[in-house]
DNA sequence: TGGAATATTCAAACCGGTTTAATTTTTCTG
DNA sequence: CAGAAAAATTAAACCGGTTTGAATATTCCA
């Protein structure tokens, strides 16, 4: 490995002048400059990632803790938005840490992170509505951005897609079909996005007079197992008139839910109708299952990508009030919604 | 932040004895030591990481890079790959360093990573026969694992399971059940795993006195989307006699055959029989498809633990030869398995 | 109690870069 | 061509730790 040092000596010169002909500085002479250039060049120089970090206090580096556990799922989501993240740092030349945590132990794994100085920013994903982490990093003054929206008036940078929008128009779209027993397959309740979902579902049926018993409205883990126990359990009719529509917040849920249906010797957009959130696993396409299916759809890689800028910008100074984006989502209906049956005429 | 130096100056000490209290050297006085590490933790002293790094020229890290690009899917298998790398890097105090890069930057940006001293050794996936990554770390002299085996006799470590085992078992049953046209969608044609699964394939065929045409053994990138495209070539009976059985390298392309299969009408475990090999997605459990799979499975996941506890060793100097496993695999035989139709005897 | 042996502690160099302040060289002006 | 201004270069300090070799304290034994 050559050194800094060892190019200096070689072209005669002091390693400062080195140093800024590297890195561009409008004071080195210009056949200096290419003189250096070209001895690194040929030297194969490449300066100590860790030397110029202690140096210039910057870490080159952006933190994102995986929440992971030997028998807990991860969530297939993560890799796409790790997809997106990853590329957009790489635009930017910034690297990511991966630091593994237990679900209890997060709060301090971001703590130990930031105090030894190896990031210089990181990425909160899967917030709650009241996260410690987003409270923790903001009285640090710690730059950080967020993955999804905890609250309308925020003092960090966040990208967020428009669930609200979304859901009240999925919803709109059951009612309009005639469906009055809809149930909701939900994340996990803590998660702020799960929350926003939710509202918008209540409010746009609270709007057309129709009240849904809280049995029917579920939060879990999304995975299809979960998709298809609570679908199994709601068809089987043991806690109420089985429902005639299926609002799913992943399509990992509702490959249980279809699992459920087509045991319940239900068809799918006929007897039975779903609509699923589409964050787009490019190994899982919702347009290729075997009903094509009714989604929202908004790709996760793209929340990945914005937010590989957002740090970026937020770690240069950027004002966090200036890193706050909500992206669209758009309604496609495909197969997997149709008209209520006129059995499901009666309400809950 | 509190530094060293504060820390020792607010302690009356000099910092080379502050720094071997904390770092447990011997020499230093059980009083003092003490006495240092009540102050480091009463001031929330935490060394810096990067200077620690500069100064012992370890960086604590392991790099990997991730192949993806915009319009590339990115293999779900990764995931929990990357969750069992986390868990077993984080148990040893090491961090992984995440960088994307495209298809064909891949060695750059391997060799980039390692010039720069960002990394104390690294991680090879996916590896082909003749891996030029391979062979740029090896001349280097760099720490790295491999995730697979390209050889038999190599000088580097790697984690691999038994692919020749499993296949050769899976095809022995599938021939023990009367099969003479097995298909066989295998891999992408230059990654290791899958010349092994096509040897072990074709050697146990050979052994039974069984000949596949070539175009019955499908090369490609494993998704839902090419499985159900070859399989439902082949069972149009456009290219020959639609095959009986078929043999799949992973549970994500089996899923694109099972809708082909759905699609032709026939009934999978009697009109069809599917093996795949089952790689363990949490998300994605062959023991809960539509018909229960008959599966040769080997969790990725431990893999990422292995390799972790590997590359942790080869860091610290270990013998390349003594970090080389190979994990056994275990056949499952559920549904999807049958007796072949009695329209099957015709070989091709 | 003196001197050697042992246990602690410290000053200073080092890791490999960046950057400030000072110095030397070159160019411009009168 | 002298002197001032501008351009180019350098020495040295610095980032925040670790580590070597020397110095100081303490303990042990005669």
């Amino acid at each position: 490995m050559t050194t800094l040092r060892e190019l200096a000596i070689h072209l005669g010169l002091s390693p400062a002048t080195v140093s800024r002909a590297l890195n561009g500085f409008p004071e080195v002479g210009e056949k200096t400059r290419l003189r250096v250039i070209a001895a690194a060049e040929q030297l194969h120089y490449r300066p100590n990632s860790t030397a110029k970090k202690l140096a210039t206090g910057k870490s080159g580096m952006v933190g994102i803790i995986f929440r992971a556990a030997h028998n807990l799922m991860v969530d297939p989501h993560f890799l796409e938005y790790l997809a997106g993240l990853s590329m957009g740092l790489a635009e930017r030349e910034l690297d990511l840490l991966l630091r593994h945590a237990a679900p209890g132990a997060q709060l301090n794994s971001y703590e130990r992170l930031i105090a030894s100085g190896s990031v210089d920013g990181v990425i909160v994903s899967a917030p709650e509505i009241d996260d410690p982490r987003i409270a923790m990093l903001t009285q640090q003054g710690f730059p950080f951005v967020v993955h999804g929206r905890v609250g309308d008036d925020v003092d960090h940078g966040f990208y967020d897609i428009d669930n609200h929008g979304a859901f009240t128009r999925a919803t709109e779209l059951l009612v309009a079909l005639g469906h009055r027993r809809i149930a909701f397959l939900n994340g996990s309740s803590g998660q702020a996005f799960a929350v926003q979902r939710e509202a918008a579902f209540r409010t746009t049926l609270a709007a057309n007079g129709i009240h849904i018993p809280a049995q029917f409205v579920s939060h879990s883990e999304m995975s299809e197992d979960t998709g298809y126990h609570q679908a199994s359990q709601w068809l089987s009719g043991l806690h109420g008139l089985p429902p005639t529509a299926f609002l799913c917040s992943s399509t990992l849920i509702t490959i249980g839910v279809m699992r459920a249906a087509g045991e319940a010797g239900l068809e799918i957009g006929k007897d039975i109708s779903i609509i699923a959130h589409d964050d787009v696993l490019p190994h899982l396409r919702a347009e290729h299952f075997s009903t094509p299916l009714t989604v929202t759809r908004a790709p996760i890689r793209d929340a990945g990508f914005a937010l590989a800028d957002m740090i970026h910008q937020r770690i240069d100074g950027a004002e966090p009030k200036s890193l706050q984006r909500t992206a669209p989502v758009d309604l496609i209906v495909r197969n997997s919604t149709g008209a209520a049956p006129e059995t499901g005429g009666q309400a809950w």
